[in-house]
DNA sequence: CTCCGATATGTTATGACATTACATTTATGT
DNA sequence: ACATAAATGTAATGTCATAACATATCGGAG
């Protein structure tokens, strides 16, 4: 799978760092569990994330500083993907949704507002945490 | 009016500074404003930016890693705040959607996901930017 | 008024996140 | 084989934020 992706050494191990993992994980902490491979600075870390994010494949979460692979069911073809955040077990859900698109489409037509990137990031509790 | 608000010292300095901004400032910013007013260790920036943001006079932009006055036009009780950022002219615009807050909450119920604090951020060109 | 607890302040040091700059290596197409 | 673009390695630095501790100011109870 990885390999029809046509990644680089350091672009897999970083995804595979984050598969492997049960939530978000900062540059640094990726880097830590790195350098069992050979990773030694932020910056081989970055470049990666930044490669990955370009495809889609890794998202960052601002309000964390940390990254996430994708879980995405669908494409991300033009979609506002968002996050729904638990802070007590850490678990991020990836989602889009149509109609919250809409609105937000709505919002920016009506202030003649141009769109580039919407960041929209849910923090509470999740189903098995409440 | 900063009066009736019954600021510190400190907050009122770092508040003014904001209201006098056209745009987002980072706390480092801020400081670098008020060093004539005797201010000089960051932690003094962000101790009064945590009460601000408390009492909902100022936000963060977590996008930016900067912070701005509010500029809302009605209360903030139970709202969930947007911004819509303009990537030419820097400027961010504060809102608040009913339908969009609806759509948030809708998700929420179906997934069961108790939310606490929501973050969105809209990213382009502002009307006269474009 | 005096004492006391709560809040705010001042200062230094440190931690956490991210990028610049530059040299070198590896992949790709002709 | 060569030229070029992409990726890598490394060190230093820049930017954002908090910990720890000492001091000062405010406000109410006695
Ligand atoms: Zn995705
Ligand atoms: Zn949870
Ligand atoms: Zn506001
Ligand atoms: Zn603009």
């Amino acid at each position: 799978m990885s390999e029809t992706l046509n990644l680089t050494r350091n672009q897999e191990l970083v995804l595979k760092a984050l598969l492997h993992s049960q939530g978000p994980l900062s540059a640094y902490q990726i880097l830590d569990e790195l350098r069992g491979e050979g990773l030694r600075a932020p910056l081989q870390i970055y470049r990666a994330l930044d490669k990955l994010r370009d495809r889609k494949l890794v998202h960052r979460i601002e309000t964390l500083n940390a990254f996430v692979a994708c879980s995405c069911h669908a494409d991300h073809a033009g979609e506002t993907v968002a996050f729904a955040i638990c802070e007590a077990c850490g678990k991020v859900e990836e989602f889009s949704d149509e109609a919250l698109q809409k609105r937000i489409g709505a919002w920016t037509r009506e202030h003649d507002f141009l769109p580039a990137r919407t960041t929209l990031e849910i923090k509470g509790l999740c189903a098995a945490c409440h």
